[in-house]
DNA sequence: CGCGAGCTTGACGTTGTTCAACTAGAGTGG
DNA sequence: CCACTCTAGTTGAACAACGTCAAGCTCGCG
């Protein structure tokens, strides 16, 4: 009962259309993907994709939020980014093992649409303009990580809580309250710190008003000094 | 004079050859790399590419070592992988803003090809399973910068020394006593830790004769030992 | 021989984690 | 409606990991 309020019904033409390169795609493109679609509504905490697992499809996100996840060492994992509405995503396993490098899991209930990539292929073979774009959206995701691994090698405590509330307030949420709907666990695997260390911090940026945060309500007060600690580290 | 010991002359039929993408190449195109090429020298120490400037260019790197480096904050470099004669560089700046985004430099005297990067892109264009190869080859790339993030932020020292030692073994020297080209300065910035911490731990490592060191001459005794710490972190 | 860069070592300080206890809020069943 | 429980969040104290600093060392090289 309460999954039928979630569950959608999508049309890859109207669906994909949000995202970049499938604008390069013609009509009969798109009705090829339609048709070697699957949709799937997930309930928070679901696993949609699992590392190691063959890489059979694709999968556009059509609706909610997820987060995409390396499973680590003894439990630990690192959340690599957040994926909401529209967001299509394209795992390093592509033209090489076939597999999925990282897991996906829904934060909220969720719907995603997922495309068999031998459809996926056939296209890339087919429509330059595409791949180059598809490419195109594979890099600037490596571009991300690149900026990542420095956050997470070279900054401490304040820069990487820094970096992720300036994540959260540009990238996914676009608002300032922005109510958070991850967890503080979520907030240290995205930062790869304890969630004590996490507690801690937001709670240093309060008492220096630099930001104001009630449960998962979050406001940022001083967005130029938040911005500084993300460069400084 | 001392530069002209290393100066070669490079014929680009021979010398991508090496490199698996570009046997997917016609005689023709290798033609077309060859005739937009420019071939450099460098010392011990000099830049190849600096990173945050334009992406002209691609590297075929022919002979030497050179590091690939992000350049972090406050001096902070982050060595991402080192490159041998054979390589082949693309950056994720491709097809996105077409700048470097991060910096290559030579640690012994090496020599690179530079390969006109609209040549490049024309022959993409031009031949599928060329371009399906060449995102296959940054596809492993991007899979083992997955591997890297978690070695950086989930193990402590020693298994990030193993994997550093483990990584010069298999893939960079191939041979076991092995002599390093690299200081413990870069020893550090591949882990991110201090060059101190390197130090402490080959020594620890050495006292458990999992390695024996002497300066820059390394071997591994115990290699299943040395797997064992790159894998419990 | 002397110089300098890289290497090594120990003492010390900082950063961040772990552990344990406690709190708050959201169901759940009687 | 009230215990009861369960989970997420919070706090403080003890602890471990790692970096910093300063000094001394080694070795190649002029």
């Amino acid at each position: 009962m309460l999954m039928s309020q979630h569950r959608v019904d999508c049309d890859c033409i109207h669906c994909l259309a949000k995202n970049p390169p499938f604008s390069y795609l013609t009509h009969d493109e798109l009705e090829i993907l339609d048709q070697n679609k699957t949709i799937v509504n997930y309930n928070p905490g679901e696993i949609i994709v699992k590392q190691g697992s063959s890489m059979t499809h694709l999968i556009s996100f059509y609706s909610g939020l997820a987060k995409i996840y390396l499973e680590g060492i003894n439990g630990h994992n690192l959340i690599l980014q957040l994926i909401k509405g529209g967001d299509f995503v394209i795992g390093p396993g592509i033209y090489t093992d076939f597999k999925h490098h990282t897991s996906i899991s829904a934060i909220t209930h969720s719907t995603a649409c997922f495309i068999d990539i031998h459809a996926y292929l056939e296209i890339m073979n087919q429509n330059h303009a595409f791949a180059k774009q598809s490419h195109k959206a594979e890099n600037i995701k490596k571009i991300s990580a690149l900026e990542k691994i420095v956050s997470l090698t070279q900054k401490q405590m304040p820069g990487r809580i820094a970096d992720v509330l300036l994540y959260l307030h540009d990238i996914i949420y676009g608002t300032n309250p922005f109510k958070i709907d991850i967890s503080r666990r979520d907030l240290a695997d995205m930062t790869a710190l304890s969630k004590e260390s996490v507690i801690r911090i937001l709670k240093q940026f309060k008492d220096e008003e630099i930001i104001d945060v009630k449960g998962s309500k979050i406001e940022i007060l001083d967005l130029a000094a938040m911005r500084h600690f993300s460069e400084v580290g």
